[in-house]
DNA sequence: CTGAGTAATTGATTTAACTCAAAGATTAGT
DNA sequence: ACTAATCTTTGAGTTAAATCAATTACTCAG
């Protein structure tokens, strides 16, 4: 019943239904095969476990699964872009995550017990995903204890991240929330300044960090009168992190 | 540099510096022996890996380990009570979470690169732990990969918990927060009420979820005044979870 | 290319939470 | 048990951020 009650009539879609072409490889994978959690499989156990997955289209807005639905499958981001949020009691939607091309979600519920998602996941625009069974994965693991390695090191990263994004998250004021973000945005080291593009829309990074969106435009539009970054659409210039970072006192 | 920043003239005392008794085992390790990340090694092993370890006692406050130190242990609670934080450029600090004895912590840093602790670490009250070399447990886990499987399923654990933890504070108002907290310490599954401790002194609750101390007072004497809690000391009786649910919308 | 629907911005107002301050309560250490 | 230090509570005033409302700018599907 907690699956039934989302009163959002848009994604009213087929959810976790592939009724895609048949897998016919070789566009798309060369990030899968280079992913931490794959790139160390001998070929042979890479494309068997490729065989049992199925490549899944999904359209703007499109809801891939619901928060607490039995999960058996973790997926890998073909192309498009995707976010995992949830719903509370009184129907208000909170971002927790934005993935891109190249990265895996869901990816936790290869050990979970029980296996059910944590959240939402939906697409942000057109995207397509690899849908690979938990299962499968896990019985690779299971014969190749070889490959543990490479998914422990991965698993630590991950948590190394939530933890991260906790931090930021500490952090009491809009305004500093938001220039931690940005600054995490930047690739790590940037001293010279860069551009950034945001990985949400607006609406949604303001939800991501527990903000509102007039807030966020707010707080942007300010950060841009004080010269500190250039905005065009979702991408942000960023000309002296430094300063940024010590404005966030 | 980032190491000697801090203005807390509190934490003078020796950092990391193991000056106890040689290790002697068998009082506290049971609750190790029963550790998921323990539990399924070979009785030579787990002995073999608690004779690299030291054991390690804090006084009330003490430092454990700074935040960006090279991490070579990872630790476990046998007594006591730990915290995690930040400090951030202005000083300010921010709790992230409290370890209770029975808990590993720092443990993602067996597969960190580079291995640095993301936060502080210091003793609540007196505490001892066990430092648990790094190396010694990942040659473990090279040389007996069927030991992968208990840590993976253990850092998935933990990577859905912090998870968890960014969702409570995407949550925007600090009401709201605070009954999240709250309802999330009772023992899940808990309908008819029950009494949960705060694993922290409230000023650092407080700051865990991104709030004021006076802020937490008050709304606590809040829900005190409409029969939502009752408080004693550190003891909080809950006696009707849903409803106060219900109250957070 | 066009128009409907969504997202972003800006202004005015209200409210929640912070700050400062001072008095109690609790705790740790002698 | 006592004392000093820290934590907690409460009050009053201020500020940051939310809400409400209206306009403008995008986006994307047809």
């Amino acid at each position: 019943m907690a699956l039934m009650q989302s009163a959002d009539t848009r994604y009213s879609k087929p959810v976790l239904v592939a009724v895609n072409k048949p897998f016919d490889d070789e566009d798309g994978l060369q990030a899968l095969r280079s992913h931490p959690l794959f790139r160390n499989l001998r070929p042979r156990d890479l494309e068997s476990l490729i065989q049992q997955s199925r490549r899944l289209r999904l359209g703007h807005h499109q809801l891939l699964y619901r928060q607490d639905m039995p999960a058996h499958h973790f997926f890998f981001v073909i192309s498009g872009r995707l976010r995992l949020y949830r719903l509370d009691s009184s129907g208000i939607d909170r971002t927790l995550d934005s993935i891109a091309p190249g990265d895996c979600f869901a990816e936790v519920m290869i050990y979970a017990d029980p296996p059910r998602y944590a959240c939402y996941a939906e697409a942000l625009k057109s995207s397509e995903v690899l849908m690979i069974p938990v299962k499968a994965y896990r019985e690779l693991l299971d014969q190749h204890p070889e490959y543990a390695q490479a998914a422990l090191s991965h698993y630590a990263k991950r948590a190394v991240t939530r933890f991260h994004d906790l931090e930021i998250m500490t952090v009491q004021n809009a305004r500093d929330r938001l220039i931690r973000y940005l600054i995490d945005l930047l690739p790590n080291g940037t001293e010279q300044g860069g551009e950034v593009e945001l990985p949400l829309p607006k609406c949604l990074v303001a939800s991501r960090l527990a903000m509102q969106p007039e807030t966020f435009s707010r707080i942007l539009a300010d950060l841009k009168a004080n010269g500190l970054v250039r905005v065009n659409r979702s991408k942000l210039f960023i000309s002296d992190p430094q300063r940024l970072i010590e404005i966030s006192q």
